[in-house]
Parts: structure tokens; C-alpha cells; sequence
DNA sequence: AACTATACGGAACGGCGTTCCGTTTGTCAC
DNA sequence: GTGACAAACGGAACGCCGTTCCGTATAGTT
């Protein structure tokens, strides 16, 4: 190895360049843990010794930066639901990944509002967040719609959109509260053995 | 009637301000429903031909004006809540009553993200919609979990804030999916008529 | 050592919420 | 009608923010 161990034609990057894109990020993920996802950026360039320039010159946009600090926890929990997929029934498994979603998202504060706010700022989030997730998802729901354990009229987007919703909750939800919800909403997802789901009554004037 | 037919020691309001109050109220209204209730003030303040401070004399608080123009509606929907009581069983008064919900949430653009943003300016907000609703759906929960149709160990306030969750969703949603959604939750509040909830498999390692 | 592409920092711009105060105006006493 | 005063007004001003832009500094090369 001398120059260029990767691409052929381009210049390699220049040295400080490399040194402030890793300290950006590392300024990046503690100033999100600790002020959350819309974290002033001229905050984020103090922490990195930084002007703010230089962060736009590798990040152009705000999501970025975000999916940068946080590409490899998505990655891990998006890995979790195969492996949850073939470890587990499709109910049981869809509950330990709804788990590890919510403490995905419980701990990224900031992220799933950003997620759902519609701000042209964080655009490229959503599609980003459910490309990743969507599929393996998708593959618990089918099997269990195939096995009849779990209804077949609910889409995997919808539901990784639902849960996010449920788990993005302030501080430090001491009871656990918003993962009740999640489990509620599960629940509703279930069929019974019967293959029915339970109706007690169904008025309908 | 000459001076004061309301209340003794302080002067009655001048007119030329309860015009202006007036006008802040509808131009509010017209700036949420357009530009959600982020609408920015000057925005607010042009479209009622007044100065910002005006505004601000009238409403201190951002979610002072927000509670003006929904207070009327919330009402509605709270009341809503006891006459579906009174007319059907709890699973399903409770359906129709998140339906309403869903209702009032979706046509208030931004009303469910600032109720849940944390964001300081909103902050009585929470507080002050869940004081509105929650007695009353407590009171079909209640109903539900006595005569066995519903799970019991759910408190209104959080199934409120989840259902406001779910309901918040981007623009025209074409097939009604948030709705479908609500209804999974729903359903997973249901007790089979055997006073039991299915679990088809228990798997616990 | 000189040169140049690359990258840097932070001033500058526009938009926002909110505050503040000099000015206007409704109301009442006369 | 006229004057005076409290009430209310409007919008400039301040501080914070995201984002852009460009004169300056420098790593890498020759």
C-alpha cells in the first residue's frame, strides 16, 4: 500500500480532513445523547474544535449527520429481527424486536420526532428508517399470517411507523409505560388459536 | 346596563381590544389550519392586521392561543366521549370515541407533535388535554374492565397519548391507515368473552 | 521551497420567538 | 366639545438558530 487503497482516480483525503469528519461525528453523537436530535450545530462544531462549515462540507444535510452517528445501532437492530425471526414463533419474536426498537428509540432523544415531523430538514430519515427495517419485519409478519398466529392486513411500515410513535416518549418513563402500549398494540395483532380474533360484541347502528 | 355587567371593581375592556382579540382568534385559526400550529406570530399578526405585541398582550403563552381556538372542539370531543358511554357497550363506545379523536387530531395539523414535543412553549398543553378527556374515557375503561370486555390494568391517560400518537400522521393519508392502526391498539385492549386475552404461544427462555 | 487543490473558520444573511417602549386611541369627567 | 389618563397598540430590537459563502490557511506534491 502507498497512495490509494481503494478508489483509482480521485486524490485520497487530505489528512485534517479526515481527523475533524471523525471528530465532528464523535461531537455529533454525544451533543444528540445530550440535547437531542436538533442539537444547535454551532454547539456540535464547538464540541468538535470545529467552524460550522466544516461540518456542512461532509454532512450537507442535517440528516446526514444523523443517520451518520446512527447507522450502526439501525444496523444491529435491524439485524435483530432475523435473528429474533428464526429463534422464535412469529408473535414472540415480533414482541422481543418491538422491544429492541423501543429501546432504540427511547434512547436517541429527538429521533422519532425528527422521524415523524415532516421537517424538510429531515427528509431522507423516514425512508431511510423503514428501507432498513420494513423487510426483516415484513418476513415476521408474513410467517406468522402464513402460521395464523398474526393478522395479514397490517403492513410492516405501518407497523415500524406505529411503534416508533409509541416508543418515543419523554424523560425517563419510570413505569415502563410506553412499552405497555407497544404490547397492547401487539396484542391486537394476534389471532387467536381458533384463527379468529375475539369480537365480543359488534353493534353497529 | 350601562358600565359593567360582568364584574364590580376593574373598567370594562376597551372595544377597539376586543375587536382585535376577536380578529387574533380567527386569524389563528386560519394560520393553524394552513400552516399548523407552528404558524409563525407574524404570520398570525398580519393576517389580523395587528402587531405581534398585541398578540402577545392577549395570549402570553403560544399554547394560550392554541387552547383558545381548539378549547371549543376539545369540548366536543370530550363530550363525545360520555354520550358514546351512555349509547353502546365500552369496546365499542370506545372505538367510536377514538375515531372522534382520530378526527380531531388529523385536521389539527401539528396539534399531536406540539402535545407531544416537550418543547417548552407547549407545555401546559398535555396537562390541560388530558385533564379534558381522560375522566371521561376512564369512565368507559372502567365500565369495560367491570363487566369483563376489557383489560383493566390500562389508564386512560396513557391510551390517550397513544392514540394521539397514532392519529398524528403526515397529510392526506389516503387509506386511512393511522385509523387502522388505533384500531390494532384497540383490539388488543379486548378480553375474549372467556375473560381471557389470547396468547397462542408463551415461549420464555 | 514553491505551488495548488483542498479544506478551514467564522462572518453574514434571513427567519423566527419574544420583549419592550414610544406612540396612539378609546373612554370618561367635566 | 374638550381635555386628560389609562389602556392598548405596533413594530423595532434582541437573541438564537440553520445555512451559505468566501477570504485565508495548509497538506501534499513537485
Amino acid at each position: 500500500m502507498s497512495t490509494n487503497d481503494t478508489a483509482g482516480p480521485p486524490r485520497p483525503k487530505r489528512a485534517d480532513a479526515v481527523r475533524n469528519t471523525e471528530a465532528v461525528l464523535a461531537a455529533a453523537k454525544a451533543a444528540f445523547a445530550e440535547l437531542g436530535v436538533d442539537a444547535p450545530m454551532r454547539d456540535i462544531a464547538a464540541r468538535a474544535g470545529v467552524g460550522v462549515g466544516t461540518i456542512y462540507r461532509n454532512y450537507p444535510q442535517r440528516s446526514d449527520l444523523i443517520i451518520a452517528v446512527f447507522r450502526r445501532e439501525l444496523d444491529a437492530t435491524a439485524a435483530e429481527a432475523d435473528r429474533l425471526a428464526s429463534e422464535y414463533p412469529a408473535p414472540e419474536a415480533l414482541r422481543r424486536w418491538a422491544d429492541a426498537l423501543g429501546r432504540f428509540v427511547a434512547t436517541k432523544r429527538g429521533f422519532a420526532s425528527a422521524l415523524h415531523s415532516g421537517d424538510p430538514a429531515y427528509r431522507p430519515l423516514p425512508g431511510l428508517f423503514l428501507s432498513m427495517l420494513a423487510p426483516r419485519v415484513q418476513a415476521i409478519l408474513d410467517a406468522g399470517a402464513a402460521e395464523g398466529s398474526l393478522r395479514d392486513d397490517i403492513r410492516a411500515e405501518d407497523l415500524i411507523h406505529a411503534l416508533s410513535r409509541l416508543a418515543d416518549d419523554q424523560p425517563a418513563d419510570p413505569d415502563r409505560r410506553t412499552g405497555r402500549m407497544s404490547a397492547v398494540l401487539l396484542d391486537g395483532l394476534l389471532r387467536s388459536p381458533q384463527g379468529e380474533r375475539p369480537r365480543p360484541d359488534a353493534s353497529n347502528p
